[in-house]
RNA sequence: GGUGGAGUGGCCGAGAGGCGAGGCAACGGACUGCAAAUCCGUGUACACGGGUUCAAAUCCCGUCUCCACCUCCA
């Protein structure tokens, strides 16, 4: 079975086939770096991210381009409040971005252009726009040019709706705009705004639009076509829509298949910076395993609504500490080979990301390995726990991926001292239950449980693990 | 007004005409000095009302509730 995917362009499953064979390209739309990112935003990357291991382990060589939008209104609005230049606040909440991908193991984009760096291949997109007869510079003088979206039927094509069931006036300042729902590809320079944020254009100084930015970048580092674009729901319309048009009306057939995660809601609404729902990730890792928060996103199909609570980040530890607790006594047996996913996994990946499916089967190769593990069984147990090293690597889970070494070598150092110390200790409560003091016994137990240490007497003696 | 999505057992979360995905929690059992971990077992779930069918959570009709997009939003 190849893979499969939702086009949501078309809103079918279709077959997956790219336009080089044996690559893959893929544009997904970054984050306005105008705040600290939350969890919705951070499910796309995980999403995306689990989206370009799957190809990468199906054999493709996948390219992925994440743009960074480093100017907008926001960026602007919120700088100027903090009192700080406008591009220092950008690459503040850059870095914080990375910080999140990083600390959800999130493996960086091939490129990740930033939109103030490419403002000349946005000028040249908005001058073919301007010859081809699809946008015009406004009329007020405001030095704005807009896209004309009467000019190009297929508008709307993307979100299935018709321009002229869109709510009216929806903009109700039309600002020398020919149609309300004419969409800003260029925003003249205004006085109130730094001048630093503004470019010259045959139009005068300005700055791009959202849209413009991510059309320009898909076209530079992909080409006019290219596979898969994705991004949120939320960005169907009018982004996705606005770009579509852009750059088809330019002459670039552009992508191929869209894809679409749903979003994260909290108390059944959308997590959104507007709404002020939202969990950073930065909270939400301090918190809870960041490996734990990565599987609660990764577990649910990408199409699915998912609704954000803690007791569900709890359950997700747990959850986690079921497969490591396989892992980690399989380990004790000898190297855990990462070894190819079983077929019911592959198939589930291959269903449009099939990941509860895929999660499914993990857990029945958990189950099977445990008992092979009760029955001493070394080969089998090594084989399957290679397998589920395998199904993790996909998700992004590998315990032993470095993305979730934690600690620093200074705590590396200490972990013989550790473990000869608690060796030394269990032996002390070893001897206690030879002349079965249980109080005493218990009473180690109970110290070192304190301490963090989990301890599990095996047919094979006890053996500790960290809380 | 237009466009779309959702309502599943204590909870999370799959599935989309026919043997109850999976996880968390709970309960019973095995193992254990006791635990822990693990395994085995235990649930008469599909918003509501009709209908089609041998068979409906799944299809059809109607109703209710919730969410989202059409303005910046992953």
């Amino acid at each position: 079975m190849t893979f499969h995917l939702y086009n949501s362009a078309t809103r079918t499953i279709v077959p997956f086939e790219p336009l080089v064979p044996g690559r893959v390209s893929i544009y997904h739309c970054g984050l306005t770096v105008q705040s600290a990112p939350h969890l919705g935003h951070i499910r796309k990357e995980v999403v995306f991210d689990v989206l370009r291991r799957w190809l990468t382990y199906s054999g493709y060589q996948v390219t992925v381009v994440a743009n960074v939008t480093d100017i907008d209104d926001k960026i602007l609005a919120k700088s100027a409040a903090a009192g700080v230049e406008w591009w220092a606040h950008a690459y503040t909440f850059e870095r914080e971005l990375h910080a999140a991908y990083a600390a959800l193991g999130c493996l960086p984009p091939t490129y990740e252009p930033r939109a103030t760096g490419h403002i000349t291949e946005m000028l040249e997109l908005v001058q073919t726009l301007i010859e081809r007869g699809h946008a015009y510079a406004a009329a007020d003088g405001s030095g704005d040019v807009y896209f004309d979206v009467r000019s190009w039927p297929a508008y709307g094509q993307l979100s299935g709706q018709r321009v002229d069931d869109m709510e009216p006036a929806a903009d109700a300042d039309p600002r020398g705009k020919r149609d309300p729902h004419d969409f800003a590809l260029w925003k003249g320079h205004k006085p109130s705004e730094p001048v630093t944020a503004s470019w010259p254009s045959p139009w005068g100084r300005g700055r791009p639009g959202w849209h413009l930015e991510c059309s320009a970048m898909a076209g530079k580092y992909l080409g006019d076509q290219f596979d898969i674009h994705g991004g949120g729901l939320d960005l169907r319309f009018p982004h996705h829509e606005n770009e579509l048009a852009q750059s088809s009306a330019a002459g670039q057939p552009f992508a191929k298949y869209w894809m679409h995660n749903a979003w994260l809601t909290a108390a059944g609404e959308k997590m959104s910076k507007s709404l002020g729902n939202g969990a950073l990730v930065s909270e939400v890792t301090a918190q809870y395993p960041p490996r734990a928060v990565r599987f609660y996103l990764a577990a649910p199909h990408y199409r699915s609504h998912v609704e954000y609570s803690e007791d569900s980040l709890a359950e997700a530890t747990a959850t986690l500490a079921r497969i490591d607790s396989f892992l980690g006594r399989a380990a004790e047996l000898g190297d855990i080979p990462v070894l190819p996913v079983p077929d019911a996994f592959a198939a589930a990946m291959d269903d449009d990301l099939g990941t509860p499916g895929a999660v499914a089967t993990l857990f029945s190769a958990i189950r099977d390995g445990n008992v092979a593990l009760e029955a001493d069984d070394r080969e089998t147990v090594v084989r399957i726990a290679g397998e589920v090293r395998g199904m993790l690597g996909v998700l992004g889970l590998d315990p032993a991926d470095p993305a979730w070494a934690s600690g620093t070598s200074a705590s590396a150092d200490l972990r013989p001292v550790v473990d000869g110390l608690v060796a030394e200790v269990l032996r002390q409560r070893q001897e206690a239950r030879g002349r079965k003091d249980w109080a005493a016994a218990d009473a180690i137990r109970d110290s070192l449980a304190e301490l963090g240490l989990k301890i599990e007497d095996t047919a094979k003696g006890a053996r500790w693990t960290l809380e």
